[in-house]
RNA sequence: GGGCGAGUAGCUCAGUUGGUUAGAGCGCCUGCCUUACACGCAGGAAGUCGGGGGUUCGAGUCCCUCCUCGCCCACCA
């Protein structure tokens, strides 16, 4: 049967790189991607929409394996609900990504030696979008490589002309609605990035600093009076407008109301009360810095003190217009922290300096380039969020939204329940320009969808506010105007929104996912998606993240150019549990991807397998096959095949909330990735591959009508094999699923992408019990092995097994051609023998199995081991049996648990009576 | 400072409501190039389940306590 043609036809080694572009093509020319708004149930179609929105990576991104992880899962789960039969539709695009592009854009400039001053706005924005025209989108061809089954047809970008609309339409609808406002107020201003930031932009870091103790004379006082304050920044002491005390702080009471003498800037400021103060913590003095200090902001609102700013934008000292000559001439341009050691040293020889204390304290830094961030005084643009959060905080808690892993979700409430406002201007050029003119003449402030030429009112020139929105701004927005928002008659929002799953790392769950569901609810009145599932990170051997900067990252297109997009697949599925990191090593690839590439290869030689030895030629189908055509090992095998079905689908659980929320036991089931790869790798690996193929070689080889059952069976079993592992393997498994000589049936299709998912039926006795004969024989297999490999028996030799059962004769019988071949032993089943010199193994349904050696064997270990166990479950049963007739117990305890206790006693009894048989076999009478 | 999570085999992790001998992958040891596969096959060693205490006939699992890591949040200058 086998040909060598066909062989040929599969090369000995798999070599993915010769395959997987041609079948991705072959996916894309056959649009198997792409979703259609038509077949969406809620366009009148007949299908379940089943929508994920790609978190948009940079622009400027290249692939890295968190990107590699992530989309990895979501490729999973899309051709999963692809092949369930939902319309699967996964929109991917990319961020504009305001200040990171801007960076890049100034360092390239740097490099040439200019800076965006000398371009101008214009020519920087005309260069960066030409930049981004060039290089962006790399990142998406690079997602193509690992198998990203994504709709690009649809692929958007935050600053597209398209998405721009609605970023628009949500500032005017936001202000409309006043929940937009101008703030004056002290924000995190990046003093490299010369931007204001939000709060999550400006992350804390612990650092140990110091606090310095400064002594300022109090004016009018007799004998030299000093306030001592105590800082960490002392440079902004020439922004003081006032030192503070705690109202009923008996050591300062009687100072209130005068003042003392600002040293180095000599102004005098009031000595003031407030109870923001804490007496307890330093001197008990604060002083008072309103526009370099947020809390300090606030005390000076409520005294009505002038805010003067000491500080230029790049974070040099300098005089603002309200300032006067608080800094003195040799200070200014001298930046920050220069200055700081500079007034120190001042005050040290003024004898102002009364002690410096090592200090413990987060100081924020730009999550974009790791400046300490500056508070500053200013105008910036705010998004009121209290009543945005409300529902995206209703959401989670009533069950119509969860997130994955379920600990996540009080870190979320936490945030949202002490949510603070937004900070949305960026003084950047890079971005959405905020769509708000200002009339110079009228004074006048237009807020508007369409640009503005002139004054509403007066007919003046207008001017636009000169600053741009935080990228967020627009991805917060990525579920609904990648759809077509703000244009509610679009089909693709009537279809696909709202989405499904969202998948992304931890680390954004503030700046996008938490907003995005503020923006689901503002914007269209429903969730953005019912399930958020945040992944691990990606790590090296030493628990450290991977990052491009430390050059411990793995290129995951490396990977897929050596192993293939498989294996990286495969490995990064199976190797992260839950929420869990995963680790990798970027010194050894090999080792690393080992997993994926080894589980590849076993696949394509199951599949050389097929090719040689089932052939091409279509076999029957397994629903005609007849209960007495299968044998022992088919009822097995389909037996498990359902079981593998059953844990994978329970693995990826439910899809979607069955009645609109998540109801409590099933809000924390499913999207159990590395159970689903475990279950399918050990059906495909340990029970098809191990034992099933085995089983067939010889049917096969002696040809007639049960060698065609097995071609059936063993043919059926990979086909549904491969369905259940596409998702994590797309390309191999449609490759060898391309080959399978399935049975012919009317609507085959084109290719596994679109193949029905296997469905699992519930299992008959008549299953059950072909289960539990063939696990007894593959249990008389395994004793024998141990046999031959305890008493080191070549394989040459041959041994001859006797099998003593009183129950399983016939099933031993049929399959001593199996356990000859797999022990090259001979078998009798009931066959004499004498006990003397051989070994022995004693199943679990008791069954003896007699192994005659040469030498002599020594049961005496195992006997006592036995007669220990036997003792133990004794002793259980005795105290079982004792509670179970307990009138107090069997009164006071619930139903069902009397009831378990009972089925848990008749299982014990039974266990006890095969132990006891076992005790007789092996220690004799 | 507040909140959360984790400590199980050399490494990365599973362990459902307490219940037979605590599992998997990788690594390690032994023997095999057995015509699908040495990226493989067969067999094996290895864990006082972080420490201590408690509840129970029985604890990796429940309670208390301590230790060690990690994460998120935070305006005490």
């Amino acid at each position: 049967m086998p040909t060598t043609e066909q062989t040929r036809d599969l090369p000995s080694q798999y070599d993915p790189a010769a395959t997987e572009a041609a079948i991705y093509q072959r996916w894309i020319d056959a649009g198997v991607f792409s979703a259609d708004e038509k077949r969406s149930k809620r366009n009148g179609g007949d299908r379940d929409p089943f929508v994920i929105v790609m978190p948009p990576p940079n622009v400027t991104a290249v692939l890295h394996m968190g990107h590699g992880l992530n989309n990895t899962v979501q490729d999973v789960v899309i051709r999963w609900r692809r092949m369930v039969g939902d319309e699967a539709l996964w929109v991917p695009g990319t961020d504009h990504a305001g200040i990171a592009t801007q960076n890049i854009m100034e360092k390239q400039l740097a490099a040439e030696g200019k800076s965006k001053a000398d371009l101008g706005r214009e020519k920087f924005i005309e260069r960066t979008v030409a930049f981004v025209e060039e290089t962006g989108g790399e990142i998406l061809r690079q997602l193509r490589a690992i198998g990203a089954s994504a709709d690009w047809n649809r692929t958007a970008y935050t600053f597209s002309p398209e998405l721009s609309v609605g970023v628009r339409e949500a500032f005017v609808q936001l202000y409309e609605r006043g929940l937009i406002y101008r703030g004056h107020r002290v924000i995190h201003w990046c003093p490299r990035c010369l931007t204001s930031l939000s709060d999550e932009e400006a992350e804390h870091s612990e650092e140990t600093g110091s606090l310095y103790h400064i002594a300022y004379p109090v004016v009018g006082a007799k004998k030299n009076e000093t306030l001592t304050v105590a800082t960490t920044r002392p440079e902004t002491m020439l922004g003081d407008v006032a030192v503070a005390v705690h109202p009923d702080d008996e050591r300062y009471k009687k100072l209130v109301g005068k003042s003392v003498l600002l040293p180095i800037a000599n102004v005098e400021i009031p000595i003031i009360a407030d109870e923001y103060v804490d007496p307890a913590f330093g001197t008990g003095v604060v002083k008072i810095t309103p526009a370099h200090d947020p809390n300090d902001f606030e005390v000076g609102k409520r005294h009505k003190l002038s805010m003067p700013v000491i500080m230029s934008p790049d974070g040099t000292m300098a005089n603002a217009a309200d300032a006067g000559h608080r800094v003195p001439a040799e200070l200014i341009g001298i930046d920050r922290f220069e200055a700081r050691e500079r007034i120190i040293r001042t005050l040290e020889k003024s004898k102002q300096l009364v002690k410096v204390e090592s200090h413990q304290h987060a100081v924020r830094h730009c999550y974009r380039c790791d400046t300490v961030v500056e508070p500053r005084l200013s105008d910036q643009w705010f998004v009121k969020m209290e009543p945005l959060a409300k529902p995206a905080l209703q959401a989670v808690r009533d069950g119509t939204i969860r997130i994955l892993p379920e600990r996540w979700e009080a870190v979320y409430i936490n945030w949202l329940e002490n949510i603070r406002d937004w900070n949305i201007s960026r003084q950047l050029w890079w971005g959405h320009r905020i769509p708000v003119w200002y009339c110079d003449s009228c004074k006048c402030e237009i807020v508007s969808r369409t640009d503005v030429s002139a004054c509403e009112k007066c007919g003046g020139a207008v001017r636009q506010d000169d600053d741009v929105l935080d990228t967020w701004f627009s991805s917060w927005l990525f579920p609904i105007s990648t759809l077509g928002w703000p244009d509610k008659s679009s089909a693709a929002l009537a279809a696909f929104y709202p989405t499904d799953d969202l998948v992304t790392a931890p680390e954004i769950l503030f700046f996008w996912v938490a907003r995005m569901i503020m923006a689901g609810y503002a914007f269209m009145g429903a969730a953005p998606f019912h399930t958020v599932y945040l992944t691990g990170t990606v790590r090296d051997m030493n628990h450290v993240k991977m990052s491009k900067s430390l050059g411990n990252g793995i290129d995951p297109l490396d990977v897929v150019a050596a192993y293939g997009a498989d294996a990286l697949r495969y490995t990064v599925v199976a190797g992260m549990g839950m929420g869990a990191d995963l680790m990798l090593d970027p010194k050894d690839l090999e080792r690393s991807f080992a997993p994926g590439r080894n589980f590849a290869t076993k696949l394509w030689n199951i599949g050389r397998f097929l090719l040689s030895n089932v052939g091409s030629q279509t076999v029957r189908s397994v629903d005609e096959l007849s209960d007495d055509e299968l044998t022992l090992p088919d009822r097995w095998i389909l037996a498990r095949l359902n079981t593998a079905i059953f844990e994978c689908d329970a693995a990826l659980g439910p899809a979607r909330p069955e009645k609109g929320t998540w109801r409590q036991e099933e809000r924390y089931i499913g999207l159990r990735l590395s159970e689903y790869a475990e279950s399918a790798r050990r059906f495909v690996w340990n029970e098809l591959a191990d034992w099933y193929l085995e089983t067939t070689k010889t049917r096969i080889a002696a040809g007639g009508d049960d060698a065609e059952v097995a071609r059936a069976v063993l043919t059926h079993a990979f086909d549904y094999a491969l369905r259940l592992l596409h998702p994590i393997m797309p390309f191999i498994t449609e490759t060898l699923w391309q080959r399978l000589p399935l049975p012919v049936i009317a609507e085959r299709p084109e290719f596994l992408a679109v193949a029905g998912w296997p469905i699992a039926v519930p299992l008959g006795s008549d299953d059950k019990s072909a289960v539990t004969q063939f696990d007894l024989v593959r249990e008389a297999v395994g004793a024998v092995r141990q046999i031959r490999s305890d008493y080191s028996i070549p394989p040459a030799t041959m041994l001859d097994v006797s099998i003593r059962s009183n129950r399983h004769a016939r099933v031993f019988k049929d399959s001593s051609p199996l356990i000859g071949r797999l022990s090259r032993s001979t078998v009798s089943v009931d066959g004499q023998s004498d006990t003397a010199g051989a070994a022995h193994a004693v199943l679990t349904d008791g069954t003896e199995l007699i192994v005659p050696l040469g030498g002599i064997v020594d049961l005496k270990k195992e006997c006592t081991k036995l007669r220990g166990e036997l003792e133990q479950l004794d002793k259980q049963l005795d105290s079982l049996t004792k509670r179970l007739e307990n009138e107090g117990f069997i009164s006071r305890a619930p139903v069902h648990v009397v009831e378990s206790e009972r089925r848990k006693r008749d299982e014990w009894l039974k266990r006890r009576e095969q132990l006891a048989e076992k005790v007789k076999a092996v220690c004799g009478g």
